[in-house]
DNA sequence: TATATATGCAACTATTCGGTTTCACAAATT
DNA sequence: AATTTGTGAAACCGAATAGTTGCATATATA
């Protein structure tokens, strides 16, 4: 049983909830509604998403609110520094360029 | 057959593969090697990833080499834009409070 | 107390996934 | 021309995945 948020962000259905309870926390039953599956099938998500941090539960009463795991997320931001980084280089590479453009045009 | 850049990057191979040809372009072999599984195996690899758009393959002579998409990867970055837009507000949010506590303070 | 509601868990199923072995093909080397 | 090298594709396999149905449990409500 694997389980990292790479994995667990894998599935459309469990990104759709992070979206959804990003604004508020939510029990299953509502998240539910927004899909076409069964509850059985969220409350699945729900155990994987929690499982790996990207979800906490909080119990009230019989009904269990849950919200996103912001601080989890940012593990993701961080893989991409690195790709991050390139991306900008070769940014300021192109702006370089333009600029040695611009220089030749005076 | 689910074929997008989350489903690609959930498996930790595919991840690895990624950042050694961020450095530089490589052929299925060399990248292999730096694996212990087989070569067909990095090649089915690069296929999804190719596929998705995460990895360009260049023929030189009987050589592919292949490079990162780097253009691809930021939608990956687009996709935490909601999220990281939470975690900024809730810093300020914080940054609010510990300046509030300044205030007091003095 | 009896019933309804909210939830998680277990068992089952079809499909997908990551890996291997085997093969085919084309380019380089002898 | 024969052989070696670099590669992708197909067939197969065991494990994991996402979904379902059915059940158990705890809290609210009548």
């Amino acid at each position: 049983m694997r389980r990292d948020i790479f994995q667990a962000i894998a599935d459309p259905t469990r990104r759709a909830i992070m979206t959804i309870i990003a604004l508020q926390a939510m029990t299953p039953n509502a998240i539910a509604d927004h899909f076409n599956c069964t509850r059985q099938s969220i409350s699945k998500h729900l155990r994987i998403l929690t499982e790996c941090k990207l979800v906490k539960p909080e119990q009230q009463g019989r009904e269990i609110y849950y919200s996103l795991e912001i601080e989890k997320i940012k593990e993701i931001d961080k893989w991409l520094n690195p790709f991050r980084k390139i991306w900008e280089t070769r940014f300021n590479q192109l702006d370089n360029v333009l600029s040695t453009i611009k220089k030749q045009k005076k």
